[in-house]
DNA sequence: GTAGTCACTTGCATTTTGCAAGTCTATTGC
DNA sequence: GCAATAGACTTGCAAAATGCAAGTGACTAC
């Protein structure tokens, strides 16, 4: 009994990978990091808009699965950054392998390569905008 | 306005490969495919127990993505055989690349290389055992 | 002509998404 | 010090996806 795994669908590496981060957004997270993102704010800027509620159920997630980890970068108040682990880095090859299939076979699909944090501070404006309406109420 | 697309999140080819292939079940159908099965039989009785309703709406979406057409091997009735497109093929690197991912960092997984329809006879005895308990009543 | 098989479809409960808004902690402007 | 702003989440809830179980239609075997 040294690895008494107990799959929920098989043995199989895909179906086990694809219980990790086969999903919708989990491997675009995974992409940010990859790009340079660290900060919460600067994953819900992404041009997918990945819903908050989401992105810190997934940010759990994948740091319960080993593919991130999230270290404090101050106190006062508490803010973490997320980078990837060698686990999570290694996932680029699955991100490769993607982006060379949609490109060559989904018309119109581009590599998103937008460097970190860049271009996150003018997105925010237009987020906080709406906290203010219901405030007025 | 050569090419109107309307992506429904961004034109990032991951993004989008993954509205179409990014959830639990697409990815292991193509596996399936890949490995020579070929009717909807063969491909329920994989490892994984992929349920009826999702394999039907999965086969359809796919073929509706090009990914696999279906082919009538039958009339009398009417039985169709799965197969994969040239753009379904060229997932094969997707999932070379979760292969080695998952086998590498999901301790326990293997490549499942089970060929074709082998092994599907004996699984379909116990399928259809059940549906005799409620004509019994 | 009845049981069995294959390929689906249908019904429904559970779970997951995703939009919108709320909270909590701290900083900035006055 | 007090309102406004901001970042990082949490919460509520409607809609969609998932998954179990059973049903259907067209045949085959006996």
């Amino acid at each position: 009994m040294s690895t008494a795994k107990t799959f929920t669908r098989s043995a199989c590496a895909i179906a086990n990978s694809l219980d990790v981060v086969g999903d919708k957004w989990s491997l675009l997270v995974v992409r940010d990091l990859l790009h340079g993102k660290r900060t919460y704010g600067e994953l819900v800027n992404s041009p997918e808009r990945i819903p908050t509620n989401i992105l810190a159920e997934r940010l759990k997630r994948l740091e319960g699965a080993g593919i991130i980890v999230s270290t404090p970068y101050q106190q006062h108040p508490k803010r973490y950054a997320y980078t990837l682990t060698p686990k999570g880095s290694a996932l680029g090859d699955v991100l490769l392998a993607f982006v060379r299939w949609g490109k060559q076979h989904i018309p119109g699909t581009v590599t998103l390569n937008q460097g970190s944090a860049s271009g996150a501070s003018a997105a925010s404006t237009a987020n906080s905008r709406r906290r203010r309406a219901k405030r007025a109420g």
